[in-house]
DNA sequence: CGACACCTTGAAGGCTATCAAGGTCGGTGG
DNA sequence: CCACCGACCTTGATAGCCTTCAAGGTGTCG
């Protein structure tokens, strides 16, 4: 009982000193710290050392005793997992606000995925000893971080469900989708995945084959459903994708074809 | 900021006064308790509300409002997610020490999934804002609940990863291995999966269907790797199992061709 | 302007879903 | 006790989705 668990793996603590300890006003907007007063905040963030990753870059390994926990405050990261026989998935995107790292500390085990810059980021760095100190001292925070988790868990069902019953048009549409509710910017042509974005990259989240997604996004692309483009894609009409993925086979649907909603 | 935030939905609060608290011994050798002091265990107990379950009960609905959330003392449930268009998905399995309703709590969202005993079942419940709240008074207890919740994002990433770039046999072969950790009992032959478990319930974990299921299954018989029976399934071979979940194609493989290993 | 990374498109074949037709087990009621 | 019924399981045949194999096209960066 009351038995302290290692939660920085065995290696030895290394505390880098802060150089310098990053402003509250630069976390004030995200969730996390929502729950917080400005004590706390600056308390938690007095611990934080932050860090500046480019396009390619990682954090982190897959299989790295786990060691640090990131706060992504700009940029984005896709979390990438290799098996032993070289298959790859993606299993998240990390945006401005997410947390990386937390789960492999909190269950003591090395991280499960790599995640790799996709656009110029700066993050948040944590000793994992630091961060679980800091949700033992601020509740809120704990809870905070939890609902982070909750929604990871949700979104890693849906996708489980999508992967078991969809066929992979439905799949793919969910997944733009998904990536234009996350990453996506308003434009004149409709919704842009803002960073770049391969063919491979989609293959990836939807256990689909390169080949597939681009014969896929070829033909939406024709029905002038999408524009897409080298690491690049705009989503003209993600009311019809929102029907195929919905379950509708697609058929001869075009953008006139689908009712557009009022709303939105 | 320090907003507070809807935990339990907008319905009425309802507090059903615990008729008797739970005895603390019933959960001192849990996980989830492991880090805290006798009077912590005690506090957070004193809220609960003990409730038994039969095989087919379910606890909460999917599409429900949170309500309350859930701990597992005794028995089974599995979690079942249903499509709008009728598709079946068994997203978790939850057993002893699990939590049942603390993600849509935490997310603030209906319950995504049903979980149904698949065991009589013996489960603590918790106004979920009692439960916040016991969270917040002993941040030990809220590591406690994320460690689980870590365990289950890793769990879903796995499965994802499977689900992405395994075939069916594959899929299956790791199904029923988790199956057995996780509920699995030693037994003359093998290791017994301890619960009712049919064909179409491995399929909904797989995203195959229960034809190739039972093909699967069927040909693991006749090669001596499991004892298959009504809802009943005893894994005769873990090891070749784990080799076929590997990735070998398994082909002739029988017991003996596969160099068994000396520990556990 | 050459090389690399990314993208497109065709053809063939295999894995699995789907359709179809029973078989078997266990419980229930007469 | 026995017959019936529902739930669960098995096995064949067929079809089609998607991967795999193959061959190029295209954009970008150094």
């Amino acid at each position: 009982m009351g038995q302290q668990l290692a939660f920085c793996g065995d290696r030895p603590k290394s505390r880098p000193a802060p150089a310098r300890s990053p402003d509250v006003s630069a976390v004030r907007h995200l969730r996390l710290f929502d729950d917080l007063d400005l004590e706390a905040q600056a308390d938690i963030l007095r611990l934080a050392r932050p860090q500046r990753l480019g396009p390619g870059e990682a954090p982190l390994r897959q299989g790295d005793a786990p060691d640090l926990v990131f706060l992504v405050l700009s940029g984005r990261f896709k979390a990438v997992q290799v098996t032993s026989e070289g298959a790859q998935v993606v299993t998240r995107l990390v945006g401005p606000g997410d947390l990386m790292g937390h789960v492999a500390v909190l269950n003591d085990k090395p991280h499960s995925a790599t995640p790799i810059a996709v656009l110029e980021s700066l993050v948040l760095a944590w000793n994992c000893d630091d961060f679980m100190e800091a949700m033992r001292r601020h509740p809120g925070f704990a809870v905070a971080v939890m609902r982070g988790m909750a929604a990871s868990i949700q979104e890693a069902h849906t996708r489980l469900r999508e992967a078991a019953t969809e066929r992979v048009e439905q799949r793919i549409a969910h997944a733009v989708l998904r990536l234009a509710r996350q990453a996506g910017r308003r434009v004149a042509n409709g919704v842009e995945i803002a960073f770049p974005l391969t063919r491979q990259d989609i293959a990836l989240m939807t256990g689909a084959t390169l080949h597939t997604v681009s014969r896929t996004l070829s033909a939406w692309e024709h029905q002038g459903l999408v524009d897409g483009g080298r690491q690049h894609l705009v989503l003209r009409a993600p009311w019809v994708l929102a029907r195929i993925a919905g379950g509708a086979a697609g058929g001869e649907e075009t953008i006139a074809s689908a009712g557009r909603p009022s709303g939105e």
